[in-house]
DNA sequence: TATGAAACCGTCCACGT
DNA sequence: ACGTGGACGGTTTCATA
């Protein structure tokens, strides 16, 4: 990881798609090289993966909400393969305190976060946060 | 917004980079045909960007906590405009419930942290969830 | 949306540093 | 170990219908 690496990938977080032969113009190298850095910092983990990121609003998912749940740690497994298996479950957080799960959601009507919540507390209790507005995005870091 | 829009997206959602030729062969049109839908649903903003997804931990960024912070009203444009410009927030969502904002953030160490907790303090007092493992990363969701 | 042609881009290889 | 330049093969785009 060196000073030419960090940029690829403030690049290619900032846009997934680019070219290669953009980067290579951009770094100043030619595109074979930028070629092999991005194979290498896939390989080596650095890259995760490349995603579409989408306007959910655009498909009628209007209701975003934070869901902490309460889940014993006996039942983690158990939660776990359940979790997975929901799609309106964008992300899901193993934390301290209280309620041991923080949950990432969207739905198309709140009767729908509903249900969901109502499904979750045979886990345990839970406590819902409607999102109003996201100021920021979920976006990349940027390295320096 | 049809049947192969849909799948289109979806596709883009679980591998960004993935080609125009590559999804005609799925998709079974043809590449231009392909290329045009894609242009349509980025200008129609059902696409809003792409991005390359990283271990941040591969780059030291090993604390990922999520703050509460509760901030006046009338101090909100101060507040989005001081949080867009920390890199360590990945995300800030205004909630309901008695904290308005939720923050994602990750950090080199909990020292890191805990300099941004105090730093917050001047808008409202704070509560903060430090993630221990993340069953479910942030992913796309699965249109149907 | 399909077709074919042209332009473009990414990868491979041999070579040099 | 890393970068370069040329050549090849694959991909995208354009014009046309």
């Amino acid at each position: 990881m060196n000073d030419i690496d960090q940029k690829i990938l403030n690049y290619l977080q900032a846009n997934g798609r680019l070219s290669i032969k953009k980067l290579s113009e951009a770094l100043f190298i030619t595109a074979p090289a930028v070629s092999q850095r991005i194979k290498k910092l896939e390989e080596n983990g650095y890259i995760k993966s490349y995603n579409a990121n989408l306007d959910l609003t655009k498909i009628g998912l209007n209701i975003k909400a934070f869901i902490q749940l309460e889940v014993g740690p006996d039942r983690k497994p158990e939660f776990y393969k359940y979790i997975k298996a929901i799609p309106n479950v964008l992300e899901c957080d193993c934390i301290t305190g209280p309620y041991s799960m923080l949950l990432k959601t969207v739905f198309e009507s709140t009767q729908d976060l509903d249900d969901l919540v109502t499904e979750l507390h045979r886990f345990g209790s839970t406590n819902t946060q409607i999102v109003f507005s996201t100021p920021v995005q979920d976006r990349g870091y940027y390295i320096e």
